[in-house]
DNA sequence: CTAGGGTTAG
């Protein structure tokens, strides 16, 4: 049926019919019920339904009358209402069925609409036709029920109704999510006929389950056909690019929608800002976020996560205050942008109020806000808040479970960790790669070694993941520090993955807490073979020396760094008080109160010294006299950020305090011993964990 | 009278 342009295009015309033109034709009142359905007028459905019932004279609404109805109720969403006609029909045919299954498809309900299609597997008289299938696939597809698609495509297959292009499109789109490659790739192959549709189906599909180079495969053939691109398969191949960090293949699309002129709308735009800032090119992203007439909550959200991508957090912050100057309203995405590049920053009291604003909008319950608020809150060291928000989730998906875990972990509460994993198990909850690292490294931090090996070579097997060079790395680390130094050793020299610096320092931090000399040298030389450049490895090294009494040693090192132009990064802490981030930089006295902040240490050092602590002087790297080392410890950045932090807050309020890189063991000692005289709870976050000090002890053991 | 795909987070 051709419909009349201006009805379509102006639904509001609609009300000029009077309701006794409308009952002047039967034929017309389904027509133009056809049309309330597609324009989503279910005011004016309505008064059609009535005046079907008026002209009808009480009798019974004949099929594809009711069919008309059910699918006028459907596309405007009340499904119930469909429901109820479709029950009281007295005969039915497969366009009521379909119609009341597409609805339920629709409003989120596939699992109801196979239902359905089951009951009407009984009725006899029914043949199912290249629509209903066209549906019950869509439906199978949606759920994921690969076992129920694969059986319709054995019907269709017998019946000949796979040769209709929709079912061979529902097909490849059901087999591509499902992520059976060769059942997609089959169909595609076999079937004759294929459209553009087909395409972005089976791709889309594949990038969906990161089959990326069997997208790509499938890309080349598409190429070969001369299919025309619409702006469908244009986004899905910006996503392609944007999933491999393929620049060069992205810029050619964006190059190809310039050419052929083709104009931006939210999804292209939003395809292409992605596309830059997953390879790298934040400018890129951001010539074509400003270039962009309109810009919608999405085209904001997708240039944020840009910046907070690549590491720009305060960007990504700063551009949460231009979209509300826009009169723009940020949706669950941006909050969880905000949220994760608060995280990024340790931003605690960032975070904590875009957590007012995102509960004051409704997101609370949203699963990648409270993702995000896990992550944050764990990230910023407020393990407690972030378990809080663990805890009043209503869904969780993996990504829930690794961040409550790794949050643990990162924290060295290892047992919590584990209790979470295990109840991860006991909820069918599913783990992937990154679930295992949390797991291992917990491990780690309990000295549990059988479990740890059990882990690695049972229970991932068991999964399908193949351990990566992340999770030998935890293994490394977990003999270290159980002490096996020659069994790390030996690990590392039998398995032929490739270890990185990361793994090697690793063991070489076990050299240095162990104290075994002989074998850090080793260590040291293999890493320095990989980096010349890694300060860490120097430092440790030099350590190691003084701890030994090797002064020769540290003289030795001292001189390589400087023939070698090796500069140690500053250290630098930072703490939050009231709206203002204050920054120390080691041995830096440019602070507004440095006179009383230095006082405040002093005070504290000799308190300390009471219990016991003697200033590490053997650590310091300098030239100099005892007495000038000593001093250059006390003007550690962390000690400043603490002493200052304990000058500007009230008494029993935690200190958070980040740090740049590791923490040295002078200050270690020294904060344990601080937290017990000042009975606060400090959390230092380093450059590679948490330490929280609490009455005279660390989190993380003295193993870090 | 009934059936088709896409954007942002981790």
């Amino acid at each position: 049926m051709t419909v009349p342009t201006l009805l379509t295009k102006n639904p509001s015309f609609l009300f000029s019919f009077k309701p006794n033109e409308i009952s002047a034709s039967l034929e017309k009142t389904i027509k133009l019920l056809k049309i309330s359905a597609d324009t989503r007028n279910l005011r004016f459905g309505k008064t059609l339904h009535s005046q079907l019932i008026i002209a009808n004279q009480s009798n019974e609404l004949n099929v594809i009358q009711t069919n008309c109805l059910i699918n006028l109720y459907v596309k405007c969403g009340e499904i119930s209402v469909a429901r109820k006609l479709f029950d009281q029909m007295p005969e039915r045919n497969v366009v009521s069925w379909n119609a009341l299954m597409a609805g339920y498809l629709h409003s989120g309900l596939a699992s109801e609409a196979l239902k359905l299609f089951k009951t009407m597997n009984r009725w006899e008289s029914l043949r199912p036709n290249e629509y209903i299938f066209a549906t019950v696939l869509a439906s199978c597809s949606d759920i994921r029920a690969l076992e129920e698609g694969k059986q319709c495509h054995g019907y269709v297959l017998k019946s000949g109704l796979v040769f209709h292009l929709y079912v061979k499109n529902a097909l490849l789109d059901m087999y591509s999510r499902c992520s059976d490659v060769e059942g997609a790739m089959s169909v595609l192959k076999t079937v004759p006929g294929s459209d553009i549709l087909s395409y972005n189906s089976i791709i889309s599909g594949f990038l969906e389950n990161g089959y990326l180079n069997e997208g790509l495969e499938v890309l080349r053939k598409m190429v070969d056909g001369f299919f025309v691109w619409d702006n469908f398969t244009h986004v899905t191949m910006l996503g392609l690019c944007a999933s491999l960090k393929d620049l060069k293949l992205g810029l050619q699309i964006h190059n190809q929608i310039l050419r052929r002129e083709i104009e931006f709308d939210v999804f292209l735009g939003s395809a292409i800002i992605d596309m830059y800032g997953k390879c790298g090119k934040i400018l890129n992203a951001k010539n074509v976020f400003y270039g962009l007439q309109e810009r919608n909550v999405v085209l904001w959200t997708a240039i944020m996560v840009a910046y907070a991508h690549n590491r720009y957090f305060e960007e990504a912050l700063n551009h949460f205050l231009e979209m509300e100057l826009a009169g723009i309203l940020p949706n669950e995405y941006t909050f969880a942008v905000m949220l994760n590049s608060c995280a990024g920053l340790s931003a605690l009291r960032h975070g904590g109020l875009f957590h007012s604003r995102a509960e004051k909008s409704g997101f609370k319950d949203h699963l990648n806000v409270g993702n995000a608020l896990i992550n944050m809150y764990s990230k910023s060291g407020s393990i407690e808040d972030a378990r809080r928000v663990f805890s009043d989730m209503i869904h969780r998906d993996t990504i829930t479970w690794n961040s409550m875990i790794s949050g643990y972990s990162h924290h060295g509460l290892g047992r919590e960790a584990l209790l979470v994993f295990h109840q991860m198990l006991a909820s069918f909850g599913v783990p992937n790669y990154i679930t295992f690292v949390g797991v291992l490294s917990a491990c780690g931090h309990l000295g549990l070694v059988d479990e740890g090996f059990y882990y690695l070579n049972h229970l991932m097997e068991n999964f399908g993941i193949k351990p990566g060079v992340e999770h030998y790395t935890c293994i490394v680390g977990l003999l270290g520090r159980a002490g096996l130094l020659t069994e790390a050793e030996n690990l590392m020299k039998s398995n032929p993955i490739k270890w990185d610096v990361v793994a090697w320092r690793t063991l070489l931090s076990a050299c240095h807490v162990h104290r075994n000399f002989g074998l850090g040298k080793k260590v040291a030389d293999v890493i320095l073979e990989l980096d010349p450049n890694d300060v860490a490895t120097y430092i440790l090294l030099s350590n190691m020396y003084a701890k030994a009494k090797r002064w020769d040693g540290v003289v030795n090192i001292r001189k390589l760094m400087r023939g070698r132009e090796i500069k140690k990064e500053p250290g630098v802490s930072w703490i939050q008080v009231k709206n203002n981030i204050h920054v120390f930089v080691s041995e830096d006295k440019k602070h507004l109160e440095s006179q009383k902040i230095h006082e405040k240490v002093s005070e504290l050092l000799s308190q300390i010294k009471m219990l016991g602590y003697v200033p590490d002087i053997a650590s310091v790297l300098h030239d100099v006299g005892d007495e000038q080392k000593e001093e250059y410890l006390s003007y550690h950045s962390e000690k400043l950020a603490v002493a200052f932090g304990l000058m500007n807050t009230p008494s029993g309020a935690p200190i958070h305090v980040i740090k740049n890189l590791r923490m040295c063991d002078d200050c270690h000692t020294a904060v344990k011993l601080i937290s017990k005289v000042t009975k606060r709870k400090i959390i230092v976050r380093d450059a590679n964990r948490f330490h929280c000090f609490e009455s005279g002890t660390c989190s993380c053991g003295d193993y870090w």
